[in-house]
Order: C-alpha cells, then structure tokens, then sequence
DNA sequence: GTCTATACTCTGATAGAC
DNA sequence: GTCTATCAGAGTATAGAC
C-alpha cells in the first residue's frame, strides 16, 4: 500500500535489501491473490511476478500461507479506518455521507486490497474468523450504538445501524469486486466511479434524512 | 437446482443413470468451485463429495472447465430471471420492490450459486465474458429505459437506472457473499436475511419515492 | 542472501481391463 | 459405465552450494 522504504521504520535486524524483498513479494501477493484466491494463487506465479526466485520467496516468508497472512493484516487497519473516523460529535447526516465517501475512494484506489478481501470472505474467511468476530465487531457494534443515539434523537432516520453499515460495505465495494460487471454494463468510455460517487451521495442523503 | 428426474426432460439419448450423475457432479462442482474459486477447486474434491471416481467424473465431463462452464450456463436464467420480470405495465415503486425481494430470496435460498458467480466476476469473468457484454448488458439496457421512463413521468425518483440495478445487485448478494462477515457482526441468534428484507423494503421505498 | 537442484505431493487427464 | 493404474506436469517446500 506504499513503498517508501526510506521513512518508513524497518523491522528489527532488516536490511534495505530485505525491506525492498518484502515489499516486492507482498506486491506481488497481492496482485495474484486477488485475481484467483488463496488456493488458486501459486508460489511460482507470485516468484514471478516479484522477479524472485521461488526458494528466495521462501527464504522472507515461510510459506504461501504467510504472505498471505501477512498482506490481510497489513490491509485490515486501512480497511477499518474510515469506519473509525465517523466522528460522535460531527454532523450525522454529513458524518456518514464522508463516510461513504472514504470508503469509494478505497474501492477506487486499491480494488486488489478489496477484491483480496472478498475472495477471503467468500471462502468463508478462515483467515480472518478471529478479526471479524472480535475487533470488526467490536468497532461495528461501538459505531452502531452512535448511529442509534443520532436516530433517537431525531437527527437520522431510523433504520437497523448494521444493516445501515452492511449496506455501506455493500455499495462501495461493489464497484471494486464486480468491475468486471460494471464496466460490461456501463460499455467503453464511462467512468463507474466517476458516476458511482454522486449516486451515492444522492443515496445516502435521501435514505438518511430525518 | 433440482434434482427430480421423473419430471425433468432429459437430454437427447441420456439414460436415468446419467441424467442422475450428471447431477451428482454438478451438485458437487457447485459446492467446492463456490467456495475455493475455479483455480483452488480441484477434481478430486468434486469426486468426493459425487462420490464418483474422478475418471468417472471425466467420463461425463470432459475435463473441469466443462463443469464450471455448465453450472454458469445453468444458473444464469435463474439468476436474471427476476430483472426480467419486471413489469412496464406495473407500479413502477412496486415492481422495484418486487425484483428487490425476489432476489434476496435467490441470495438467502441459492447462497452458493451467488458465491459461484461472485467468483468468477471477481477472477474478471473469462468465463462470462459474452454474457455480461451481450445478454446481461443488453437486459439491463431495456430495463433501464423502463425505469428512466418511469423517472421521467415523475412516477419514480430519478436516479441513474443503471446505478440503482447496480445497488440492487450489491445490497442483495451481500448477505449471500458476505455471510461470515455478516454473522460475524450480528452475532448469533439473529437471522441476516429475516433482518434484511425490510431493511431493503424501507431503504428502496425512501430511495423511490418520486 | 540468493541460487540450482531436487524431494515429494497433488493435479488434470488418459489407457485399458472388466 | 465404472473401475484401477498411471502419466506428465505443476504444486509447495527443502537441501545445500556459492
């Protein structure tokens, strides 16, 4: 998700050379992972794509699962972080709205960390059972409880707060992980996300109106 | 999708033994492909849960993209079978309503056939690639102008067609292909879809009204 | 740190007996 | 129609030279 290997801090005892290794593997993980899953993804194809050979993979991380693993954790913090953002004393209406909006533009600008994901789910994520019951649904049920509070007081409409979130997820990641589709229907020459932001701003303000 | 024999035509020159195999074999590509993606199933997990040696697997197939090929082409009628039935002649906030139930009702009783699909748009569709350019481009086309023109009589709120079919798609497949997040978060006790079919009521009714 | 070579398993598919 | 046996290739991972 960036390449900045001089501010970023390294790992204790890593070289420069090892950070630009890892690096060029986790890329290239993510770049086949997202196209065919964790079990259609093969070491030989990522070895290739990171212009590493297959046991020099092996020598930064011990197996397929690994890398695997270790690009899901590196994606969830990004992931959640538009959902942490949503302010209790901001304006509510306004509040989920950059919400919304955060979350397309993630969808937008890393559809492989989101196809990624999505191919972990549909598997029935048994790489992720630990996140999604605990620090997902702990940061879902907080958030929940502050969409409750602005429906009580009159100043959101009423709706089931999840579901409010499921459907969030839902349309913004939609236009990542069903590109394909999107682009058939839309035909050459439309911009999906271009389009998709203002229908869902228009969405969202009809849906959320007090 | 079924599986009576007696009722069922069968195919020119198949035998009851086979019509029932054939079957056998799809149920269980079904099953593995919806949950591994193409590339991770493997043959001989399909041979296992057929209960079928995998040569005899081949005898009716002939080789593993036939499988996946077939279950695509069966379950592409059903699954734009309720866009289709989307009336011109009805009320159009209701007709919406309609082809939005009937489809959660596809994504609560055919999960795995969701997964299938969300698989192989997500791998970018090779296997759908005609269809989603021809068949699926062009139904959407004509429903869409059904509901522009709909928008225009001020009888539905205006909204881009193409975006709202999109959201109908991205709000119903997600408790199919989101399961495990979805449950995560719910907990248990609660039922995902019993949840989500008045949500999708009310959020569609807020969305249309002109 | 990186490579070649290789062990060993799995995979899709075929041959041929019954 | 169904099975056992088997193939060639691809798969993950390791050993060991440099």
């Amino acid at each position: 998700m960036d390449g900045q290997e001089t501010t970023e801090p390294r790992g204790p005892g890593r070289t420069r050379i090892q950070e630009r290794n890892r690096a060029l593997i986790l890329e290239a993980g993510l770049a086949v992972f997202s196209e065919t899953g964790f079990r259609g993804a093969t070491l030989d194809r990522i070895a290739k794509s990171a212009r590493l050979s297959k046991p020099n993979l092996l020598y930064y991380f011990p197996s397929k699962e690994a890398i695997h693993l270790a690009l899901l954790q590196g994606l969830l913090d990004a992931w959640l972080a538009p959902l942490r953002g949503l302010d209790p004393e901001g304006e509510p209406v306004e509040e989920v709205l950059a919400y919304v909006r955060r979350k397309l533009e993630l969808s937008r600008d890393f559809p492989r960390e989101s196809r990624l994901f999505a191919n972990e789910v549909l598997r029935g994520a048994p790489h992720l059972t630990e996140v999604l019951g605990g620090e997902l649904a702990a940061l879902v049920d907080e958030k929940a409880a502050i969409l409750g509070r602005w429906m009580d007081e009159g100043r959101l409409a009423r709706l089931p707060p999840e579901h409010l979130v499921f459907s969030i997820w839902a349309l913004t990641q939609h236009y990542a992980d069903f590109d394909t589709q999107v682009r058939a229907v839309l035909g050459d020459g439309r911009d999906p996300f271009a389009e998709a932001g203002p229908f869902l701003d228009l969405l969202f303000r009809r849906l959320l109106a007090p």
